[in-house]
DNA sequence: TGGCCCTTTGGCAATATTGCCAAATGTTTT
DNA sequence: AAAACATTTGGCAATATTGCCAAAGGGCCA
């Protein structure tokens, strides 16, 4: 692999290993339907505050999510758009794993009360 | 957060997870143009083999890639080709991000050279 | 069968991530 | 100024990820 495609993955990677985190998916969809303040972000995932802010750091440091200080306040939101397009991938995913899931259950119940395939 | 939402978030960035690796990143790339075997991957990658179908596994166990073997080799090949949505909107994340910094730069040379601003 | 590929698995040490508490910082209110 | 609130940072233990080596299948061919 050489040394430009190497950066290349790196920086892909470090976007997209940001966003892989459960409580991370779960602001980041939030945000996509307008800014949030730390505490809301917080009530919402229900964990302590200060993972909350390291999370969104994280989003930050990542350039996914861009913040702006009102008052004692912090509120932050969705610096790109297409983060959805992402998400829409994703679903697709979930739901190909679904039906094969689906498919060995079929399989496995044939198999225990023995009908017919072809 | 209810237990619904919980799963979702989870399920998402499981997938998502599985992506946020420089060499998974590159073999995902390099799957979008067709399916390859394991030493393809392993010679494009550059690292041990081992290591290399470890990533594998982590792929497929996240419903991402699918393989098929075929005498003695495995060819991989992804599985849901929206795959690369995600990257268009990486590469927006990383412009948008070049783009800050090269801001930040103008401003560090106008601050060390006193150009002006408005 | 024996030897040679291709691939996966087990094991392990090095490293990174996560989440909480406590404490620090900055802001608004009393 | 003190109290109350919103957020970030430092520190730390628990946990997860990563990458190599060694070893274990399977398949192919002489």
């Amino acid at each position: 692999m050489d040394a430009k495609t190497k950066v290349q993955c790196e920086a892909r990677a470090r976007i997209i290993k940001a966003l892989g985190h459960p409580s991370r998916v779960h602001m980041v969809e939030a945000l996509s339907r307008g800014e949030r303040c730390v505490c809301e972000l917080t009530e919402m995932v229900g964990a302590d505050v200060s993972t909350v802010s390291k999370h969104l750091s994280v989003l930050k440091n990542a350039g996914i999510v861009k913040d702006e200080k009102r008052g004692s306040q912090v509120f932050y939101s969705l610096r790109v758009p297409c983060i959805l397009d992402f998400f829409g991938c994703v679903e697709a995913v979930l739901q190909a794993n679904a039906a094969e899931h689906n498919a060995l259950m079929r399989r496995l119940s044939c198999a225990a009360f023995g009908c017919r395939t072809k």
